[in-house]
DNA sequence: TGTACATCAGTGAACGCGCGTTCACTGATGTAC
DNA sequence: TGTACATCAGTGAACGCGCGTTCACTGATGTAC
Protein backbone atom coordinates (compact mmCIF):
# COMPACT_ATOMS: atom_id res chain seq x y z
CA UNK A 1 0.00 0.00 0.00
CA UNK A 2 2.95 2.19 0.65
CA UNK A 3 4.23 4.19 -2.49
CA UNK A 4 6.98 1.84 -3.37
CA UNK A 5 9.72 3.73 -5.30
CA UNK A 6 10.79 1.53 -8.44
CA UNK A 7 6.99 0.27 -9.10
CA UNK A 8 5.02 1.32 -11.56
CA UNK A 9 1.64 2.40 -10.56
CA UNK A 10 -0.82 2.60 -13.45
CA UNK A 11 -0.63 7.16 -12.36
CA UNK A 12 -2.02 8.39 -10.07
CA UNK A 13 -3.49 11.19 -11.21
CA UNK A 14 -4.00 9.83 -14.77
CA UNK A 15 -8.29 9.97 -15.91
CA UNK A 16 -8.77 8.64 -18.94
CA UNK A 17 -9.35 10.40 -21.82
CA UNK A 18 -12.97 10.70 -22.90
CA UNK A 19 -14.32 9.09 -26.18
CA UNK A 20 -12.88 11.23 -28.51
CA UNK A 21 -10.26 12.65 -26.97
CA UNK A 22 -7.78 10.01 -27.53
CA UNK A 23 -5.46 12.32 -29.28
CA UNK A 24 -4.11 13.59 -26.13
CA UNK A 25 -2.70 10.60 -24.73
CA UNK A 26 -0.67 11.07 -28.02
CA UNK A 27 0.60 14.00 -27.00
CA UNK A 28 1.48 13.60 -23.85
CA UNK A 29 3.70 10.21 -25.04
CA UNK A 30 5.53 12.73 -26.88
CA UNK A 31 6.01 15.29 -24.56
CA UNK A 32 7.17 12.30 -21.90
CA UNK A 33 9.86 10.61 -24.46
CA UNK A 34 10.83 14.12 -24.83
CA UNK A 35 11.43 14.74 -21.82
CA UNK A 36 13.44 12.11 -21.08
CA UNK A 37 15.14 12.42 -24.23
CA UNK A 38 16.70 15.54 -23.11
CA UNK A 39 18.16 14.31 -20.49
CA UNK A 40 19.52 10.45 -21.99
CA UNK A 41 19.94 12.58 -25.60
CA UNK A 42 20.46 9.33 -27.59
CA UNK A 43 17.53 7.21 -29.26
CA UNK A 44 18.67 3.91 -28.04
CA UNK A 45 18.74 4.61 -24.72
CA UNK A 46 14.92 6.12 -24.83
CA UNK A 47 12.59 3.01 -23.60
CA UNK A 48 8.90 2.48 -24.18
CA UNK A 49 8.30 1.37 -20.76
CA UNK A 50 9.98 4.27 -19.28
CA UNK A 51 7.83 6.82 -21.58
CA UNK A 52 4.75 5.19 -20.87
CA UNK A 53 5.48 5.21 -17.12
CA UNK A 54 6.44 8.86 -17.13
CA UNK A 55 2.72 9.08 -18.95
CA UNK A 56 1.13 6.91 -15.86
CA UNK A 57 0.71 4.29 -18.76
CA UNK A 58 1.30 0.56 -19.51
CA UNK A 59 3.50 -0.10 -22.36
CA UNK A 60 0.81 -1.35 -24.97
CA UNK A 61 -1.43 1.60 -25.27
CA UNK A 62 1.59 3.44 -26.66
CA UNK A 63 0.85 1.33 -29.81
CA UNK A 64 -2.72 2.92 -29.88
CA UNK A 65 -1.03 5.77 -31.14
CA UNK A 66 2.40 5.11 -32.50
CA UNK A 67 2.60 2.00 -35.25
CA UNK A 68 6.16 1.72 -33.46
CA UNK A 69 9.25 3.22 -31.40
CA UNK A 70 10.77 4.97 -34.65
CA UNK A 71 7.13 6.71 -35.20
CA UNK A 72 7.28 8.19 -31.70
CA UNK A 73 11.09 9.24 -32.52
CA UNK A 74 10.03 10.96 -35.29
CA UNK A 75 7.06 12.30 -33.65
CA UNK A 76 9.63 13.79 -30.96
CA UNK A 77 12.26 15.03 -33.34
CA UNK A 78 9.49 17.06 -36.11
CA UNK A 79 8.43 18.75 -32.83
CA UNK A 80 12.35 19.56 -31.42
CA UNK A 81 13.17 20.87 -34.97
CA UNK A 82 10.22 23.05 -35.48
CA UNK A 83 10.64 24.50 -31.94
CA UNK A 84 14.58 24.81 -32.53
CA UNK A 85 14.01 26.98 -35.67
CA UNK A 86 11.72 29.37 -34.09
CA UNK A 87 13.63 30.11 -31.46
CA UNK A 88 16.48 30.57 -33.82
CA UNK A 89 14.22 32.71 -35.72
CA UNK A 90 12.79 34.73 -32.90
CA UNK A 91 16.29 35.58 -31.68
CA UNK A 92 16.87 36.64 -34.91
CA UNK A 93 14.36 39.10 -35.22
CA UNK A 94 15.14 40.87 -31.94
CA UNK A 95 18.41 42.19 -33.27
CA UNK A 96 18.94 46.03 -34.38
CA UNK A 97 20.87 45.25 -37.29
CA UNK A 98 21.66 42.17 -39.30
CA UNK A 99 25.17 41.45 -37.61
CA UNK A 100 23.62 42.13 -34.10
CA UNK A 101 20.72 39.59 -35.82
CA UNK A 102 23.46 37.02 -36.32
CA UNK A 103 25.00 37.65 -32.94
CA UNK A 104 21.64 36.82 -31.08
CA UNK A 105 20.68 33.76 -33.28
CA UNK A 106 24.06 32.42 -32.80
CA UNK A 107 23.43 33.15 -28.62
CA UNK A 108 20.42 31.23 -29.04
CA UNK A 109 22.02 28.61 -30.94
CA UNK A 110 24.70 28.50 -27.90
CA UNK A 111 22.22 28.99 -25.05
CA UNK A 112 19.99 25.62 -26.64
CA UNK A 113 22.79 23.20 -26.86
CA UNK A 114 23.85 24.25 -23.21
CA UNK A 115 20.43 24.02 -21.28
CA UNK A 116 19.34 20.96 -23.08
CA UNK A 117 22.02 19.22 -24.35
CA UNK A 118 19.95 15.91 -24.74
CA UNK A 119 17.82 17.57 -26.98
CA UNK A 120 20.94 19.13 -29.26
CA UNK A 121 22.26 15.56 -29.85
CA UNK A 122 18.95 14.43 -30.97
CA UNK A 123 19.02 16.99 -33.88
CA UNK A 124 22.76 17.06 -34.52
CA UNK A 125 24.21 13.76 -32.57
CA UNK A 126 24.68 10.24 -34.13
CA UNK A 127 22.33 8.70 -36.17
CA UNK A 128 18.72 10.01 -36.82
CA UNK A 129 15.89 7.10 -36.73
CA UNK A 130 16.08 5.74 -40.40
CA UNK A 131 12.32 7.01 -40.94
CA UNK A 132 13.77 10.75 -40.88
CA UNK A 133 16.91 10.63 -43.04
CA UNK A 134 16.42 11.20 -46.01
CA UNK A 135 18.88 11.55 -48.85
CA UNK A 136 16.67 14.70 -50.67
CA UNK A 137 18.44 17.87 -48.76
CA UNK A 138 14.48 19.91 -48.85
CA UNK A 139 12.62 17.00 -46.94
CA UNK A 140 15.23 16.75 -44.22
CA UNK A 141 13.63 18.39 -41.13
CA UNK A 142 16.73 20.65 -40.32
CA UNK A 143 16.63 21.95 -43.94
CA UNK A 144 14.09 25.08 -43.21
CA UNK A 145 16.02 25.84 -39.64
CA UNK A 146 19.42 26.12 -41.78
CA UNK A 147 17.97 28.35 -43.94
CA UNK A 148 17.10 30.61 -41.27
CA UNK A 149 20.91 31.04 -40.72
CA UNK A 150 21.70 31.08 -44.53
CA UNK A 151 19.30 34.40 -44.38
CA UNK A 152 20.91 35.93 -41.32
CA UNK A 153 24.42 35.36 -43.25
CA UNK A 154 23.14 37.18 -46.47
CA UNK A 155 21.49 40.06 -44.84
CA UNK A 156 25.25 40.75 -43.10
CA UNK A 157 26.93 39.93 -46.20
CA UNK A 158 24.55 42.63 -47.77
CA UNK A 159 25.08 45.36 -45.46
CA UNK A 160 28.93 45.02 -45.80
CA UNK A 161 31.08 47.04 -48.46
CA UNK A 162 33.17 43.67 -49.17
CA UNK A 163 33.52 41.97 -52.32
CA UNK A 164 30.42 39.45 -52.24
CA UNK A 165 30.33 35.94 -51.04
CA UNK A 166 28.47 33.12 -50.93
CA UNK A 167 26.14 33.04 -48.23
CA UNK A 168 25.79 29.25 -47.96
CA UNK A 169 29.49 28.88 -47.95
CA UNK A 170 29.85 31.50 -44.99
CA UNK A 171 26.63 30.12 -43.11
CA UNK A 172 27.84 26.66 -43.42
CA UNK A 173 31.55 28.29 -41.68
CA UNK A 174 29.53 29.53 -38.77
CA UNK A 175 27.71 26.26 -38.22
CA UNK A 176 30.48 24.21 -38.24
CA UNK A 177 32.21 26.49 -35.76
CA UNK A 178 29.25 26.88 -33.28
CA UNK A 179 28.83 22.67 -33.68
CA UNK A 180 32.12 22.04 -32.75
CA UNK A 181 31.91 24.83 -29.85
CA UNK A 182 28.94 23.55 -28.76
CA UNK A 183 29.18 19.65 -29.06
CA UNK A 184 32.97 19.93 -27.67
CA UNK A 185 31.63 21.30 -24.45
CA UNK A 186 28.12 19.40 -23.94
CA UNK A 187 28.50 17.32 -20.98
CA UNK A 188 31.73 18.40 -20.13
CA UNK A 189 33.34 15.85 -21.56
CA UNK A 190 36.94 17.68 -22.14
CA UNK A 191 38.09 18.37 -18.49
CA UNK A 192 39.46 22.17 -19.95
CA UNK A 193 39.97 25.49 -19.02
CA UNK A 194 37.39 26.56 -21.72
CA UNK A 195 37.18 30.33 -22.30
CA UNK A 196 33.24 32.01 -22.52
CA UNK A 197 31.21 30.60 -25.65
CA UNK A 198 30.82 33.99 -25.99
CA UNK A 199 34.26 35.24 -26.24
CA UNK A 200 34.57 32.36 -29.06
CA UNK A 201 31.33 32.84 -30.80
CA UNK A 202 32.58 36.72 -31.10
CA UNK A 203 36.11 35.91 -32.33
CA UNK A 204 34.48 33.46 -34.78
CA UNK A 205 32.31 36.53 -36.33
CA UNK A 206 35.44 38.60 -36.29
CA UNK A 207 37.67 36.31 -38.14
CA UNK A 208 34.66 35.86 -40.71
CA UNK A 209 34.36 39.64 -41.05
CA UNK A 210 30.39 39.22 -39.89
CA UNK A 211 30.83 42.53 -37.81
CA UNK A 212 29.94 46.01 -38.45
CA UNK A 213 31.86 47.42 -41.03
CA UNK A 214 33.47 50.07 -38.65
CA UNK A 215 34.49 47.89 -36.00
CA UNK B 1 28.18 -29.75 -40.61
CA UNK B 2 27.62 -26.78 -42.62
CA UNK B 3 28.65 -23.12 -42.16
CA UNK B 4 26.04 -21.85 -41.06
CA UNK B 5 25.76 -18.44 -40.51
CA UNK B 6 24.13 -16.73 -37.36
CA UNK B 7 25.67 -19.55 -35.53
CA UNK B 8 29.18 -18.89 -33.24
CA UNK B 9 30.96 -21.62 -33.82
CA UNK B 10 34.03 -22.26 -31.23
CA UNK B 11 36.30 -20.12 -33.60
CA UNK B 12 37.66 -22.03 -36.28
CA UNK B 13 41.44 -21.25 -36.66
CA UNK B 14 41.50 -20.14 -33.07
CA UNK B 15 44.11 -22.65 -31.15
CA UNK B 16 44.61 -21.96 -27.67
CA UNK B 17 47.43 -20.35 -26.14
CA UNK B 18 50.34 -21.65 -24.53
CA UNK B 19 50.75 -21.04 -20.66
CA UNK B 20 52.57 -18.26 -19.66
CA UNK B 21 50.82 -16.58 -23.25
CA UNK B 22 47.05 -15.53 -21.79
CA UNK B 23 47.92 -12.46 -22.70
CA UNK B 24 47.85 -12.62 -25.95
CA UNK B 25 44.08 -12.94 -26.42
CA UNK B 26 43.78 -9.96 -24.26
CA UNK B 27 45.57 -8.03 -27.14
CA UNK B 28 43.01 -9.70 -29.44
CA UNK B 29 39.99 -8.99 -27.55
CA UNK B 30 41.09 -5.18 -27.51
CA UNK B 31 41.10 -5.24 -31.64
CA UNK B 32 37.77 -7.23 -32.33
CA UNK B 33 36.59 -4.66 -30.19
CA UNK B 34 37.86 -2.07 -31.89
CA UNK B 35 36.67 -3.22 -35.26
CA UNK B 36 33.19 -3.79 -33.86
CA UNK B 37 33.53 0.11 -32.63
CA UNK B 38 35.03 1.68 -36.01
CA UNK B 39 31.20 0.75 -37.36
CA UNK B 40 29.42 1.41 -34.22
CA UNK B 41 30.79 4.14 -33.31
CA UNK B 42 28.90 3.70 -29.66
CA UNK B 43 30.19 2.08 -26.63
CA UNK B 44 26.42 1.16 -25.48
CA UNK B 45 26.03 -0.70 -28.83
CA UNK B 46 29.06 -3.11 -28.40
CA UNK B 47 28.63 -6.42 -26.95
CA UNK B 48 30.19 -8.61 -24.95
CA UNK B 49 29.32 -11.66 -27.09
CA UNK B 50 30.01 -10.10 -30.03
CA UNK B 51 33.53 -9.07 -29.12
CA UNK B 52 33.94 -12.83 -28.27
CA UNK B 53 32.41 -14.17 -31.00
CA UNK B 54 34.74 -12.02 -33.19
CA UNK B 55 37.46 -12.93 -31.43
CA UNK B 56 36.48 -17.07 -31.78
CA UNK B 57 35.72 -17.27 -28.08
CA UNK B 58 33.21 -17.44 -25.49
CA UNK B 59 31.50 -14.99 -23.46
CA UNK B 60 32.90 -15.71 -20.13
CA UNK B 61 36.65 -16.20 -21.12
CA UNK B 62 37.02 -12.06 -21.54
CA UNK B 63 36.96 -12.11 -17.87
CA UNK B 64 40.02 -13.24 -17.81
CA UNK B 65 41.41 -10.47 -18.74
CA UNK B 66 38.99 -7.52 -18.26
CA UNK B 67 37.42 -6.57 -14.72
CA UNK B 68 34.24 -5.88 -17.10
CA UNK B 69 32.84 -4.64 -20.12
CA UNK B 70 34.32 -0.81 -18.76
CA UNK B 71 37.38 -1.85 -18.33
CA UNK B 72 37.77 -3.55 -22.57
CA UNK B 73 36.28 -0.12 -23.18
CA UNK B 74 38.84 1.55 -21.67
CA UNK B 75 41.86 -0.66 -23.09
CA UNK B 76 40.13 0.44 -26.29
CA UNK B 77 40.01 4.06 -26.05
CA UNK B 78 43.67 4.43 -24.67
CA UNK B 79 45.05 2.67 -27.60
CA UNK B 80 43.30 4.74 -29.84
CA UNK B 81 44.04 8.12 -28.70
CA UNK B 82 47.43 7.13 -28.81
CA UNK B 83 47.41 6.02 -32.21
CA UNK B 84 45.47 8.89 -33.15
CA UNK B 85 48.42 11.59 -31.48
CA UNK B 86 50.72 9.43 -33.75
CA UNK B 87 49.14 10.11 -36.60
CA UNK B 88 49.06 13.89 -36.26
CA UNK B 89 52.70 14.31 -35.01
CA UNK B 90 53.34 12.15 -38.23
CA UNK B 91 51.48 14.28 -40.04
CA UNK B 92 52.43 17.57 -38.89
CA UNK B 93 57.03 16.23 -39.16
CA UNK B 94 56.55 16.31 -42.58
CA UNK B 95 55.63 19.84 -43.55
CA UNK B 96 57.90 21.94 -45.11
CA UNK B 97 57.54 24.70 -42.73
CA UNK B 98 54.68 25.36 -39.63
CA UNK B 99 52.25 26.39 -41.66
CA UNK B 100 52.58 23.36 -43.67
CA UNK B 101 52.95 21.23 -40.91
CA UNK B 102 49.78 22.45 -39.16
CA UNK B 103 47.62 22.11 -42.34
CA UNK B 104 49.23 18.68 -42.52
CA UNK B 105 47.76 18.00 -39.23
CA UNK B 106 44.65 18.96 -40.30
CA UNK B 107 44.24 17.07 -43.21
CA UNK B 108 45.50 14.16 -41.17
CA UNK B 109 42.68 14.58 -38.81
CA UNK B 110 40.12 15.35 -41.25
CA UNK B 111 40.77 11.98 -43.01
CA UNK B 112 41.48 9.95 -39.78
CA UNK B 113 37.59 11.18 -39.02
CA UNK B 114 36.39 10.40 -42.60
CA UNK B 115 38.00 7.00 -43.02
CA UNK B 116 37.19 5.46 -39.34
CA UNK B 117 34.05 7.45 -38.11
CA UNK B 118 33.23 5.29 -35.52
CA UNK B 119 36.48 5.81 -33.78
CA UNK B 120 36.44 9.19 -34.00
CA UNK B 121 32.89 8.95 -32.92
CA UNK B 122 34.08 6.94 -29.55
CA UNK B 123 37.04 9.86 -28.96
CA UNK B 124 35.15 12.63 -29.55
CA UNK B 125 31.69 11.75 -29.17
CA UNK B 126 28.94 11.32 -26.83
CA UNK B 127 29.68 10.02 -23.41
CA UNK B 128 33.23 8.54 -22.44
CA UNK B 129 32.91 5.31 -20.32
CA UNK B 130 33.13 6.50 -16.42
CA UNK B 131 36.55 4.71 -16.11
CA UNK B 132 37.63 7.74 -18.68
CA UNK B 133 35.78 10.64 -17.66
CA UNK B 134 38.98 12.26 -15.47
CA UNK B 135 37.94 16.51 -14.20
CA UNK B 136 41.67 16.39 -14.04
CA UNK B 137 42.80 17.94 -17.72
CA UNK B 138 46.21 16.25 -17.45
CA UNK B 139 45.17 12.90 -16.89
CA UNK B 140 42.41 12.70 -19.45
CA UNK B 141 43.84 10.37 -22.70
CA UNK B 142 43.13 13.70 -24.95
CA UNK B 143 45.36 15.96 -23.68
CA UNK B 144 48.71 14.96 -24.71
CA UNK B 145 46.54 14.89 -28.53
CA UNK B 146 45.59 18.41 -27.88
CA UNK B 147 49.39 19.60 -27.30
CA UNK B 148 50.41 18.31 -30.32
CA UNK B 149 47.60 20.86 -31.65
CA UNK B 150 48.78 23.71 -29.79
CA UNK B 151 52.52 23.21 -30.35
CA UNK B 152 51.59 23.27 -34.19
CA UNK B 153 49.44 26.59 -34.33
CA UNK B 154 52.54 27.99 -31.46
CA UNK B 155 54.87 26.89 -34.33
CA UNK B 156 53.11 28.94 -36.71
CA UNK B 157 52.39 31.98 -34.41
CA UNK B 158 55.94 32.37 -33.94
CA UNK B 159 56.76 32.75 -37.63
CA UNK B 160 54.26 35.50 -37.71
CA UNK B 161 55.05 38.89 -37.34
CA UNK B 162 51.18 39.30 -36.03
CA UNK B 163 51.09 40.94 -32.77
CA UNK B 164 50.97 37.79 -30.33
CA UNK B 165 48.37 35.78 -29.55
CA UNK B 166 47.29 33.21 -27.08
CA UNK B 167 48.15 29.89 -29.17
CA UNK B 168 45.84 27.76 -26.77
CA UNK B 169 42.79 30.14 -27.57
CA UNK B 170 43.87 29.71 -31.58
CA UNK B 171 44.39 26.13 -31.08
CA UNK B 172 40.94 25.72 -30.06
CA UNK B 173 39.39 27.68 -32.44
CA UNK B 174 40.63 25.37 -35.03
CA UNK B 175 39.89 22.46 -33.00
CA UNK B 176 36.61 23.68 -32.82
CA UNK B 177 36.01 24.36 -36.55
CA UNK B 178 37.61 21.41 -37.70
CA UNK B 179 35.04 18.89 -35.21
CA UNK B 180 32.64 21.00 -36.30
CA UNK B 181 33.27 19.89 -40.10
CA UNK B 182 33.80 16.27 -39.65
CA UNK B 183 31.27 15.71 -36.76
CA UNK B 184 28.40 16.95 -38.98
CA UNK B 185 29.51 15.54 -42.25
CA UNK B 186 30.44 11.62 -40.08
CA UNK B 187 27.47 9.34 -41.96
CA UNK B 188 26.50 12.24 -44.27
CA UNK B 189 23.49 12.57 -41.99
CA UNK B 190 22.35 15.94 -43.28
CA UNK B 191 22.05 15.52 -46.79
CA UNK B 192 23.66 18.89 -48.09
CA UNK B 193 25.33 19.77 -51.02
CA UNK B 194 28.94 19.85 -48.84
CA UNK B 195 31.50 21.96 -50.38
CA UNK B 196 35.09 19.37 -50.25
CA UNK B 197 36.55 19.25 -46.67
CA UNK B 198 40.11 20.93 -48.38
CA UNK B 199 38.40 24.21 -49.27
CA UNK B 200 36.22 24.83 -45.77
CA UNK B 201 40.03 23.64 -44.03
CA UNK B 202 41.56 26.48 -46.13
CA UNK B 203 39.25 29.04 -45.76
CA UNK B 204 39.64 28.37 -41.79
CA UNK B 205 43.23 28.68 -41.56
CA UNK B 206 43.23 31.63 -43.89
CA UNK B 207 40.39 33.34 -41.48
CA UNK B 208 42.42 32.87 -38.86
CA UNK B 209 45.76 33.94 -39.97
CA UNK B 210 47.98 30.45 -40.06
CA UNK B 211 48.80 30.85 -43.49
CA UNK B 212 52.59 32.09 -44.40
CA UNK B 213 52.28 35.91 -44.00
CA UNK B 214 53.26 36.65 -47.64
CA UNK B 215 49.89 35.17 -48.68
C1' DT C 1 -36.77 9.01 -19.28
C1' DG C 2 -34.82 4.29 -19.54
C1' DT C 3 -32.38 0.52 -21.51
C1' DA C 4 -29.56 -2.16 -24.87
C1' DC C 5 -25.70 -1.79 -27.48
C1' DA C 6 -21.55 -0.25 -30.25
C1' DT C 7 -17.38 2.19 -29.71
C1' DC C 8 -12.86 2.64 -28.30
C1' DA C 9 -9.13 4.10 -24.65
C1' DG C 10 -6.42 1.64 -22.02
C1' DT C 11 -5.01 -3.04 -19.38
C1' DG C 12 -2.68 -7.46 -17.92
C1' DA C 13 -0.23 -11.24 -19.04
C1' DA C 14 2.83 -13.13 -21.85
C1' DC C 15 6.19 -13.98 -25.94
C1' DG C 16 11.05 -14.41 -27.39
C1' DC C 17 15.29 -11.95 -27.44
C1' DG C 18 20.02 -10.41 -26.35
C1' DC C 19 22.37 -8.69 -22.71
C1' DG C 20 26.41 -8.74 -18.75
C1' DT C 21 27.98 -11.67 -15.56
C1' DT C 22 28.61 -16.04 -12.33
C1' DC C 23 30.01 -20.53 -11.46
C1' DA C 24 31.80 -24.99 -11.39
C1' DC C 25 34.18 -27.47 -14.80
C1' DT C 26 37.66 -29.46 -18.35
C1' DG C 27 41.67 -30.57 -20.29
C1' DA C 28 46.13 -29.27 -22.33
C1' DT C 29 50.65 -27.55 -20.70
C1' DG C 30 54.63 -27.52 -18.20
C1' DT C 31 57.23 -29.02 -13.88
C1' DA C 32 59.01 -31.91 -9.90
C1' DC C 33 60.68 -36.01 -8.67
C1' DT D 1 63.00 -41.54 -19.40
C1' DG D 2 58.46 -41.90 -17.03
C1' DT D 3 54.79 -40.57 -14.08
C1' DA D 4 52.07 -37.70 -10.77
C1' DC D 5 50.64 -33.31 -10.15
C1' DA D 6 49.87 -28.14 -10.10
C1' DT D 7 48.79 -24.49 -13.16
C1' DC D 8 45.84 -21.91 -15.83
C1' DA D 9 43.43 -20.75 -20.56
C1' DG D 10 39.20 -21.32 -21.96
C1' DT D 11 34.21 -23.77 -21.74
C1' DG D 12 29.13 -24.74 -21.02
C1' DA D 13 25.21 -23.92 -18.69
C1' DA D 14 22.72 -20.92 -16.33
C1' DC D 15 21.15 -16.54 -13.67
C1' DG D 16 18.14 -12.43 -13.70
C1' DC D 17 17.15 -8.37 -16.30
C1' DG D 18 14.90 -5.01 -19.37
C1' DC D 19 13.58 -4.72 -23.83
C1' DG D 20 9.81 -4.11 -28.01
C1' DT D 21 5.81 -6.00 -29.24
C1' DT D 22 1.37 -9.19 -29.41
C1' DC D 23 -3.00 -10.55 -27.91
C1' DA D 24 -7.33 -11.14 -25.95
C1' DC D 25 -9.63 -8.53 -22.58
C1' DT D 26 -12.24 -4.84 -19.72
C1' DG D 27 -15.04 -1.32 -18.70
C1' DA D 28 -16.37 3.57 -19.16
C1' DT D 29 -18.52 6.59 -22.68
C1' DG D 30 -21.76 8.00 -25.76
C1' DT D 31 -25.76 6.84 -28.98
C1' DA D 32 -30.12 4.68 -30.87
C1' DC D 33 -34.45 3.48 -29.95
Amino acid sequence: MSQAAGSTPPGPGRTRARKGEGHRLRQELIEAASDLLADLGDANQLSIRAVAAATGVTPPSLYRHFADKEALLVAVLTERWAEFRDLLLAAAGEGADPFDGLRRLCLAYLHYAEERPGHYRMLFGAAAPAGISATDPESHPGAPTFLVLVEAVQACLDARPDPPRDPFFVALQVWLSGHGLVDLRIGRRFPFPWPPAEELLDAMLTDLSLTRPGC
